[in-house]
DNA sequence: TTAATTTTTTGATAAATGTCAAAGGATAGG
DNA sequence: CCTATCCTTTGACATTTATCAAAAAATTAA
């Protein structure tokens, strides 16, 4: 729980308070590899925070598997747009690595919202920072090639090169996994 | 004005005290066509509603004009990383249609914020459908084709085609003009 | 309206990436 | 440590989309 609340706190100050009522409502858990956090056609009515351990959101198009989000520790896990319009969506979220994670359910955080205004703000800032993450690897997609989106996750995110298979990472870029494997031969 | 407040109670209930603080805080302007709202290697220090009229954002990637996001009507128009991150940022934006626009400024927004928490859950509220929007483009980007993408646009803002040149709209759907046309002449 | 400019279409060709199939490697459980 | 499974690479070929060039169509300004 430690990680998670130091997280918020660098986000946006806290008081005591908010801090505490954020730690009685989220609820501490060790699960194992391959545990299905988010399952399709559900409504998500819970944000993860990975405080160790590694996961990823995925669904499938036309019978193929689609990697959506990798979420390694220290940043967060969901199915977002499902979580914001309370709509089933397509997209599950598994565990690659045993993972302890700190689980806040919509319910609880509404009622955070409602009676934190300084959880408010960091409920926005954190969608904020959200919303610039997603639109930098909407650039990539829009007009950058295979192998540039490639050189550009070497850079900022290394390390899941070796913990996530290269088909998972192929699928997150944009492209099959035979391509990828071409690209890293070549370079 | 008003199309920009009764958009905003839309959102999220307001109190009147915190409309009117709103709409001190906005300033009103109907400007031309071509008009330059933001300016690439700018911090974007102002979000646009668009009341009437239509604008783009844009920016140049290996020399070539890319259309990032269309803004018509009813929405909003910024160069969104610039105003969270407040860094400089390569995006411009420019009116498509003589527009009458309600502008905020990030300072009077940050008043507004910490002055009302209501106006704080609207700002989170509008960032998360920002979000939402996004993660639907994005998708689209993923593992759509040209065509898939084209039909999509099509079905939810068929109006676009005959307000904007089919280059930028090209552009917005990721492929070239040259592409589009024949997408279209094949439909 | 004409003339100039911009936008859109079409054709030929090239480049990037996908698909299908099969062979090697790596890894985990018995 | 052996076998089954999963992961990665490689090859041949198909498809999609881009590029370059030029013509046709539409729009704008004089």
């Amino acid at each position: 729980m430690k990680v998670f609340l130091d997280a918020l706190k660098q986000i946006s100050p806290l008081s005591e308070k908010a801090i505490e009522a954020f730690s009685e409502m989220t609820k501490e858990e060790e699960l194992s590899k391959g545990h299905l956090l988010i399952k399709a056609g559900t409504v998500c009515n819970y944000i993860y925070f990975i405080e160790a351990g590694l996961s990823r959101t995925f669904y499938y198009k036309d019978g193929k598997d689609v990697t959506d989000w990798i979420s390694a520790e220290g940043s967060f896990a969901a199915s977002v747009v499902s979580f914001i319009t309370r709509q089933p969506d397509i997209r599950n979220v598994e565990l690659l690595e045993p993972s302890r994670i700190c689980a806040i359910s919509y319910a609880n955080l509404e009622k955070l919202y409602a009676d934190y205004h300084e959880i408010e703000r960091l409920g926005r800032l954190l969608v904020s920072y959200g919303l610039v993450q997603l639109q930098n690897r909407f650039d990539d997609l829009h007009f950058a090639s295979a192998q540039e989106r490639y050189m550009k996750l070497m850079n900022t995110q290394p390390s899941l090169i070796n913990r996530v298979p290269l088909g998972m990472i192929a699928s997150y870029l944009g492209i099959t996994q035979e391509t990828l494997s071409r690209i890293r031969a070549k370079v």
